[in-house]
DNA sequence: TCAGGAGTATCAAGTGTTTGACAGCTGCCC
DNA sequence: GGGCAGCTGTCAAACACTTGATACTCCTGA
């Protein structure tokens, strides 16, 4: 009633045998597909796909603090830091002290980090061009669907 | 030329700052998302999203090996022996000796194994449910769509 | 004024996964 | 037959992230 499943001798099938055609793993073969080829591609440069991630988020909100940041991309602040001190010793990245609180760092592109930002973008650019060249007019449906999934799955 | 960027004092801004609202990041939120949202349910079963994952391609496929496994979750053979050994102490899973190779062992699951599975996918299937719900027809069209970035994103 | 709450950063321990290395079994090809 | 590639399973070390706990700073309100 609830879900097709396959008939055996009795009844008894409870779990479905479709479970490798629901959306949600479609969902999650994609977005790991996509996460290993960003991955792949951002090794030549010596940068995983987190510090990309790190970097692109303190670029768009300079001065961002740790914990705001976590918040952002859904990990732990700890987890943050240990990339953070990484980026920072490489020179790509910088804390500053808060104007307003001495406790509280800022964080900060350097020129460095800014010129790797770029390097790294523009391979990741790269791949969502692929992808959204074979979507074509299809991308912003895809976008609104996603978006509507994640709405009805928050709401939990 | 290739997507608009915001415009500072001179041309210098390598690297845009729509970077939030590219298809990657909406597909990465919304996997992430309904991760959690399973993870966040299954968890009163006592069981976690990979040990689901591991427990319904297993019943998919019985006499799956662990390699093979791997592979078809994107793993790496150690990560997939580590989850087998808890299932297997939890009497949910059972390795049995390969017929006609010695060193390889099938995987099969128990009845204690389908009860548990069939408990989690009712969890599953009730999150999938509000899901396609909420997407109606379309869902067909997600899939496809996101099909076809997969495949787009493949043949790298 | 100063005690407490809120927010941030950081240390320590535990868990899960990957990387690298190695041994066992089978089947093929010389 | 014997060597050798190919695959599987497992051990040890390294790595990343989480959970739990603690200290520091600012702000607020009695």
């Amino acid at each position: 009633m609830s879900y097709p499943y396959r008939v055996t001798r009795n009844d008894e099938e409870p779990v479905g045998l479709d479970a490798l055609d629901r959306v949600t793993w479609a969902l999650r073969r994609t977005e790991l597909a996509v996460q290993t080829l960003k991955e792949q591609r951002l090794r030549p440069l010596g940068m995983a796909a987190a510090h990309y991630t790190l970097l692109i988020s303190v670029h768009a909100e300079p001065g961002l603090t740790g914990a705001e940041l976590a918040r952002r991309l859904n990990v732990t602040p700890q987890a943050i830091a240990s990339l953070v001190a990484r980026l920072e010793s490489r020179g790509q990245l910088e804390r500053r002290e808060h104007p307003r609180h001495r406790h509280i760092q800022e964080l900060h592109l350097t020129d460095a980090g800014r010129e790797a930002l770029r390097a790294a973008d523009a391979v990741i650019v790269g791949i969502e061009r692929r992808i959204t060249d074979g979507l074509g007019s299809e991308t912003a449906r895809l976008r609104a669907l996603l978006d509507q999934v994640a709405e009805a799955v928050r709401e939990g």
